[in-house]
DNA sequence: TATGAATGAGTATTCATTCAT
DNA sequence: AATGAATGAATACTCATTCAT
């Protein structure tokens, strides 16, 4: 009871950040349009009006769970990739590794699963994820695929189709444990399978020796 | 036995599947949740209370779409393995063709994304999916890349999860297409796609030239 | 039980006028934002939802309140008017007298009230009304007043403001019956009102004997 | 005392009547049940709080506003009315032009749209309004009325009745003009309104030259 | 069989009011 | 006195389901 700033105060700080993980959760448990911000309150400790304090209504809640959450790690990776030399099939690796850390380890990880099943009866958050999350996501990837292929450390390859394919599995995975874990030898071992995927790519990306000295 | 059977007739007993392909492409469209019943039946040319007389309920008339849905084509894929004779990377890129001339050109392409985001909310159907769908292609994938790893075609691997791994960009593919196609660029070219993945797993399974040999 | 309509049907084809009924009674008696649409449907003998098979929204069961109930005694006086020769204060005399019977002795008569409180919040509805019978009520009187003042049988004045001054009484009349009756005194009886009203504009609209000679 | 007193006190003094002024503009505006406390308090300069350190609630705010409003117009008018000699219709007309100046070319010209809304609603301050604005208002009127036609310069008619007759165009400009006003065509130039509703009492209440002479 | 009229549970959002600071 | 964070009651509208015809 020294110094320590009003209670009504040190609340009112730690409001947003206890409603952004309420909303988190039971988006990603329940789906956007089956979560009641009245449940979204309560878990956070709060009534129902107090939420309307802090967010304007259900979509900006949304879009601030993945502007919190999820751009952070985006803006990370881009200054990695800005200042990473050297092989480009490392820079993904080291890519892929920080986006596992603070995406798929958290409760984030929910969230590409939540946008799929969503995204068609919410285009409005479709677009917003899509541009800020996927876009930017993609252009990290394009980008050390094209230096890759320039360098003769890839084969050459449709640059914005293979983005596709690389981030596929990754995607997949996450949205495979939030949707079908229901069943039991449905047990994916994350690392391995990323492992896998990675091992895989480093094989059929890889140039041919003779472009490679080149 | 002469002419069709009369009218009616056919009609009662066309019911079922008209009903099924209209809640299919709505459910596919829409979600779920956000399909209404009512459209169902006045796109199938019912009343609403005639959809009643076929199904239960909202979720039994899910369940009965995605069981019809995808089961025969496992079916014919499990008939074509059986018979293949010879590189296992071919026996995939066939079980690939057929799968996608069957399901990923027709109306069914939009049953993996609706699985994956009803799944959580019918784990008994999930279930009914896996076992009946999921299991059996994994099954498929599975045995090739084993053979191919015995005989030194592909690399050896832990197959369970390269089977995810192998099949992750192919379901990816239509999730994305019924989910995020709202946003413009997303423009993916679903040959390219297929064929850059496959090109990747062939340089990415393949046997060293040692082992090959042996 | 010989030969009547169904029961479904003959209610079917009785709910909207019991819905209106309801409407505009509840509406009149509360106002517009402050009358419950559960109220209306219970009033009317129907659940909440059944309204909605009529009545699109809450706006559309007003406006079909004032379709059914006001703008047909506004076509009825057009008609009156089309066919009146003669004398354009008896004409003014005949339709008042009109919508005397047909607005001011019926539920209708608390119609005014309503529009004079709810306008400003709901301008849809203002304008609705406006075009539909404020408009066209002002121009009937318009008609007489300018036909009058071209035969000599009132003086010349500015016909738009002298319409309204003339109709003004008419509507505080039932303005007042809906807004203040709550005080006791304030009992106007509507007859002498109107009379003294006629008999004022009789007076006061009277050319000069000059004029009418002409 | 020399100066103002302190810009503090004055201010906490000022608060009923600031709070009153913006009360009634979002009133007139809005209506009453439209209007937010919130935006009266802000546009009064102070915090949502602070108005219930000064106003019990919402409808005690309203009671304020009204019985502020209108009640010195009264009082001055009565002083008017006990000086004058001479013609009774000249003193309508003066009384009508004190009213015009001081209520309906200010902010207090919404009032009676407002009392007429919301009368239903707050039947004690409708009472409070009745007896202390429209009945002195009637008095003044009827009692000019009374004198003219004892003197024969108004005919003779039912006194009461006619001074709601007199009346009713005057509150209905108000009326008017704070309900559907918006609707474009529908602008009323009062002077010119007020004069013709003049012009018509002129003419109409005369009495015959006869009873005029005695 | 088929219809479609009727039902009523379920939810996002607003805002008057309170009260800890 | 003044603040503004927190509360929770209140309501339009949708749609799966039922059932009289």
């Amino acid at each position: 009871m020294s110094s320590a700033p009003p209670l009504r105060k040190r609340r009112k700080e730690a409001r947003p950040s206890e409603l952004l993980a309420a909303a988190l959760e039971l988006f990603v448990e329940k789906g956007f349009a089956a979560t009641r911000l009245e449940d979204v309150a309560s878990r956070a400790g709060v009534a129902k009006g107090t939420l309307y304090l802090y967010y304007e209504n259900k979509e900006a809640l949304f879009k601030a769970v993945i502007q919190e959450g999820v751009i952070p790690v985006i803006v990370e990776n881009e200054a990695i990739a800005a200042q990473h030399r050297g092989s480009n099939f490392d820079l993904m690796q080291i890519l892929l590794a920080n986006w596992w850390t603070k995406i798929g380890q958290t409760a984030y990880a929910g969230i590409p699963k939540l946008m799929v099943a969503e995204a068609r009866n919410f285009p409005d958050l479709a677009r917003f994820y899509y541009q800020n999350v996927i876009n930017r996501g993609r252009a990290l990837v394009g980008s050390a695929l094209l230096r890759g292929m320039e360098s003769g450390e890839f084969r050459k390859m449709d640059v914005e189709t293979t983005i596709d394919v690389v981030i596929a599995p990754i995607l997949m995975l996450l949205i495979w444990r939030y949707s079908m874990n229901c069943c039991e030898n449905s047990e994916v071992h994350p690392e391995t399978y990323l492992q896998i995927h990675m091992d895989l790519l480093r094989h059929g990306l890889r140039g041919t020796e003779k472009e490679t000295r080149v």
